[in-house]
This record gives structure tokens, C-alpha cells and sequence, in this order.
DNA sequence: CGCCACCAACTACATCTGTAGTCATTTACA
DNA sequence: TGTAAATGACTACAGATGTAGTTGGTGGCG
């Protein structure tokens, strides 16, 4: 099926979240100010992305609008379950004991998750 | 430095955190019943996670004992952080609220984490 | 109507990953 | 003491990844 996205393919994911459909110049101008990457580059991205599965294509006149076929939230749905799986045996409590312990969560976050598991039980 | 360690290769650092030293053939045992690797894959996993700096061997006899130079926890703390600042701007809430969606949390996840949640808070 | 800028398509290539095989040496056992 | 089993060292190789360069067609402008 989709294979997985590699972490420079992810930033032109992102970019695709951000704003779409768009063009190869378009989605380069924008990911040319985090890293330097070139047209070409941006444009072998696009191809291997859409050989996952996971970006599309149409044609506009003689260029191409490229648009994420998937969406951010279910991706980042998967990553972190693999995640949390593959580090944590798939138990969220030990990530955030670990995310606490070293340099702490901020109140905004403790009140935030504090919200969220109230909601969850109830 | 100390390159990144891959996803096979953690499977060594697994059986290697789980107990060290040990020589390539104990791993290589170990490991077998998850994956199928050979002695030889496991051999070369070992030489390139020295290479990354994350695993030392000393001699004993004519064989090697391996362990590993990094503790899990670092480097899981470590990992922690680089996903959740690369998929969710470095707050872990989203994190949580991602999770949770769709049947991520079983009610133990919950209770651990409002007594984490508590724990912090005090 | 010819030429240039622009774009898609194809090709390139070094490095990393997954997964071993082969060779040379050593050692323990028959 | 000769030989098989074990071990480390070196080599292999296909697919993924990061990072482009080159080619060939075309639409718009002078």
C-alpha cells in the first residue's frame, strides 16, 4: 500500500498541508527558506510521493498542481501510534513521564492534558 | 557524532539494553525469535552501531563481548523529543488529544496518566 | 514566425539500510 | 594431530534516501 515518508519527503508533505493544490515552484519557494533545496530536488519529492500514493496531480495548462492525498491529522495518527508502540510497548503514560522529566511540561500543557483526560472519563 | 540508529539496529540495542555484555551469537539468538536474522546480519548490525558509537566491545578470549554505550533512557528522551517537536511543534498535549482519538487510550493509559497529571501538579 | 524561458521526464550518484555470503584463523574434540 | 565448528574480518548487493543534472518539448513574446 503507502509506503512510509521520508523525513525530507515529509517537509514537502508539510508544505502541501499547509497551503494546496500548488505548484512544484511553489511548494520549492516555500520549503527553500528551512532547507536548500533546489527545484529538481523538490520536484524528485514530489515524484516519489506520488509513487506512495500520497500526493496527486493534475494538470493546469502545461504545469502541475500537486495536492496531499492524505491527511496531516491521519498521518501523524499513525506515526505516533508506530511511535509510541515501537518505544513505549504502545503505552502513552512512560512517553509523558519522559517528556516531563526532562525539562518539564509547561502549566499551559499540564492543564491542557488535565482537560483531556477529564473528558476521556467521562 | 553518534549517527542515528536505525530501525533494525535498534532491535540489537533492545536486546542488548535488556542484558549486557553479551557476544554476538547470544544477541543473535535473542533477537531470532522476533525477526529471522542470521549470526551474520546480527554481526554486521553490531559493526555499524560501533561505527555510530553506541556500542563498545571488549575481548574475552577469542570472542567479543558487546554493550551498549548509550542508556536507554537517553536515548529514548532523546527520540521523544525530535518526534514530538517535528510532528507537533514540540507540545505534547496534541500528542495526547492524537492518541486518545479513536480508541488509542485503555483505561489504565488514563488512570496513569491523571496520576502523573497529579503528581506534576503538586 | 523564431527563439528563449519554463516545465515535465528521465537519469545520476553517493550514502544508508536490510540482509546476508565468503575467507581466514583458531580452537576444542575425536 | 587433523578436522570440523566457531568467530572475526571483509565483501556484496538491492532498495531507499538525499540531492541534484540533463534533455526535449512548448507556449508566449518580440
Amino acid at each position: 500500500m503507502d509506503k512510509r515518508i521520508s523525513e525530507a519527503e515529509l517537509e514537502i508533505m508539510e508544505a502541501l498541508w499547509r497551503e494546496a493544490p500548488r505548484t512544484a515552484a511553489d511548494v520549492a519557494e516555500d520549503v527553500a527558506a528551512e532547507r536548500g533545496w533546489s527545484l529538481q530536488t523538490v520536484k524528485t519529492m514530489l515524484a516519489r510521493l506520488q509513487d506512495k500514493q500520497v500526493v496527486d496531480h493534475v494538470k493546469d495548462g502545461r504545469r502541475f498542481l500537486y495536492s496531499p492525498l492524505i491527511a496531516r491529522r491521519d498521518y501523524v495518527r499513525g506515526e505516533s501510534r508506530r511511535f509510541v508502540d515501537r518505544l513505549f510497548g504502545g503505552k502513552i503514560s512512560p512517553l509523558v513521564a519522559h517528556l516531563a522529566e526532562r525539562d518539564g511540561l509547561s502549566e499551559s500543557d499540564i492543564d491542557e492534558i488535565e482537560k483531556l483526560i477529564q473528558e476521556l472519563k467521562s
